[in-house]
RNA sequence: GCUCACAUAGCUCAGGCGGUAGAGCACUUCCUUGGUAAGGAAGAGGUCAUCGGUUCAAAUCCGAUUGUGAGCACCA
């Protein structure tokens, strides 16, 4: 299971902090024992903030539940209760585990005695309950602070991570060292809610799902179509600096083609199914063609590299297009603008030369550094995502060339270790035709999520049949490099609205100055800084103008505009005025002229703070 | 897809142990012309998600469906 999806952490299990939740996670299970007799129990590990414990239940508990279970473990705490270690040879160990009436527990440890061919199994006791569990747990109750944990949430969670199994009800808890960090701790995690991007999308009119359009299809309203389309120039200015070339593809193609490809049959389940169409043959024969929205990109732009004969002199060949794909995602996946089923994909594809791999990864990489530290992006992880050849899907899942995983995986590895980047390996995220690097971003609530990725195909080219003559006169297939440092614009924005809560820097603001003025009279005045800077393709406009100046304030902070300018009087006379940014309370007074040259410098730098 | 919860006005929410709904914001109009985070008044706006059941009567109780959220599984 790849760790950032499970939230497990790799804590120091001599860790205080670490035996406290772990042995909260006892107690909590000690208490859901209490309430629904004939519970069974699964897992119960501590995590980045806490803890949580499996169980199957014979009658749900939920949130109302909570104040009693929460009430109850604190009983339990109360008695300060030790914890035993005790180590039982096999056979005695599972002669408690079946008195203890666990059949997952006996799974567990029949598994554990299996593979790691243990002789004795660890127990922990505590009170009246026990559990079979390594340990280490605190040496009483009384080392556990007892205000110092919370319920968080119940949903359910699938026994040993595995959709084929029961479905367990998880119960999530925070616990922490006291109860100041445990507060602090809710009240962060409070605040961060408050740049969820579905509720700061909303608020900012920045999308909108309709129910009518259908699930995981965003509407794009004016505001988000204006950060779309900056981003969009963004990357292509940088792109074109690369080297990269253009295209544009339709957003279906025939049926057949992902056949070719190997996508189908085994990704039919996350494709929407087929249009089927009568068309007619040159002979008048009637034939039955079927298309299917495209889930990807690369096939297309394949067929655009196949168009012609392709020389090594052309290569590389750096083809992009922000296309747009349809993935018929599960439903109970899509969320928001994080998971959807309908997105446009900063995507391009570099056709190469074995020997140009490297350095054009290497570009690839410095794209990636220059697009986020515009952005200020500074949080993020690597993940060299591999292969699994044990995958029991084995090769329906992976390109069954094991010598090319191994050396594709060896040429991103050397990459990132020369570049020295920090990364982990994950085994089984690769694509299914080829390892790629991919680039994790926090959400808002803490769970990592594959924003962008790059991507090393040693398969398709050659199903596809693409090929380029060498200097030697020969045919040779091409390495294909898939990227999208900018990931889909669904995904990206939704990260950039969390990421800045909302206040977005001018150059990326849907509205970059409100004017706004102090009474009626100056609306004229106000008016002619507006068409000057529109007439600047600047994205400006005139605040209310019925209202009072603190009302114009307070709307104009709530829309979060990056820059407000007043203008009354004073400024009129003088032909100035006044700056507000957003978050600062100093105003700033300048000539109108000043103003506007800074602006621009601001929009055409892409400046995270205002050039002043 | 699975588990649990939720669904009342554009938004945030109240109410309703069965007798067809209410606030604030937003919107419209009027008054106010105000120098830094909500000036005042009036008005308009809802088959209480949908379908079915129970009932004299359902927005309220029950069931199904759809949608949303959290988590799990999935994520080429």
């Amino acid at each position: 299971m790849p760790l950032e999806h499970s939230g497990e952490i790799d804590a120091d299990a001599s860790d205080d902090l670490y035996r406290i939740r772990h042995s909260l996670a006892h107690v909590l299970a000690q208490a859901v024992l209490e309430m629904r007799e004939g519970a069974t129990l699964g897992f119960g590990p501590p995590i980045q903030d806490g803890f949580y414990y499996d169980f199957v239940l014979p009658k749900p508990i939920t949130e109302a539940d909570f104040p009693d279970l929460e009430r109850r473990m604190r009983r339990i705490l109360k008695k300060g209760q030790r914890f035993y270690q005790e180590e039982l040879p096999k056979a005695e160990a599972f002669a408690r585990i079946d008195e203890m009436g666990e059949p997952y527990k006996r799974e567990y440890a029949e598994e554990l005695c299996e593979k790691n061919g243990l002789e004795s199994l660890s127990f922990y006791r505590n009170g009246p309950f026990l559990d079979m569990c390594e340990g280490p747990h605190v040496d009483t109750a009384k080392d556990i602070p007892r205000d110092a944990f919370k319920i968080r949430s119940v949903a359910g969670a699938y026994w040993r991570g595995d959709s084929r199994n029961t479905m367990m009800t998880r119960i999530y808890a925070w616990a922490f060292e006291d109860k100041a960090t445990l507060d602090a701790h809710i009240q962060a995690y409070e605040l961060a809610q408050e740049r969820d991007h579905k509720k700061l999308g909303r608020e900012l009119d920045i999308f909108t799902i309709d129910n009518e359009i259908g699930r995981g299809l965003p509407l794009w309203l004016p505001n988000g179509t204006v950060i779309r389309d900056e981003l969009e120039k963004l990357a292509t200015e940088l792109e074109f600096a690369d080297g990269y070339q253009r295209v544009a593809t339709p957003h279906i193609a025939k049926q057949d083609l992902f056949y070719r490809t190997g996508h189908l049959p085994y990704y039919a389940d996350d494709m929407y199914p087929p249009i089927e169409v009568l068309e007619e043959t040159e002979h008048g024969d009637v034939v039955k063609e079927a298309y299917v929205l495209k889930p990807m990109n690369c096939p297309h732009h394949h067929k655009i590299f196949s168009s012609s004969l392709r020389s090594y002199r052309e290569l590389p060949l750096r083809l992009a297009e922000y296309g747009h794909v349809y993935r018929f995602e599960d439903s109970g996946a899509v969320g928001g603008l994080l998971r959807v089923r309908g997105m446009c994909m900063n995507d391009a594809h570099i056709y190469c030369t074995e020997e140009q791999i490297a350095s054009e990864f290497r570009n690839v990489i410095a794209l990636y550094d220059r697009a986020y530290s515009i952005l200020g992006l500074k949080d993020y992880s690597l993940r060299l995502s591999c292969w699994d050849p044990e995958d029991p899907q084995g090769k329906n899942k992976y390109v069954d060339e094991p010598e090319a995983w191994e050396s594709s995986q060896a040429v991103l590895r050397d990459i990132l270790n020369e570049l020295d980047l920090d990364y982990v390996e994950a085994k089984g995220e690769a694509a299914f035709y080829g390892p790629k690097i991919d680039v994790q971003f926090p959400t808002v609530t803490g769970r990592e999520e594959s924003v962008s990725t790059v991507q090393l195909d040693f398969a398709i080219p050659k199903r596809l049949d693409l090929k380029y003559v060498g200097p030697d006169g020969e045919e040779h297939v091409p390495y294909c490099i898939h990227r999208a440092p900018f990931s889909t614009h669904e995904r990206f924005v939704a990260f950039l609205i969390e990421h800045f809560g909302g206040a977005f820097p001018t150059w990326l603001a849907p509205v970059q100055v409100r004017v706004l003025t102090v009474s009626e009279q100056f609306d004229v005045y106000a008016q002619r800084i507006v068409n000057e800077l529109r007439a600047d393709f600047v994205r400006a406009e005139l605040g209310s103008t019925s209202d009072t100046v603190s009302k114009k304030i307070r709307e104009g902070t709530t829309r979060k505009i990056p820059n407000l300018l007043i203008v009354g009087e004073r400024e009129m006379e003088a032909n100035e005025v006044t700056l507000r940014r957003y978050g600062i309370r100093e105003q700033t007074t300048m000539p109108f002229e000043t103003f506007k040259e800074k602006l621009r410098e601001t929009i055409d730098t892409r400046a995270l703070s205002f050039a002043l």
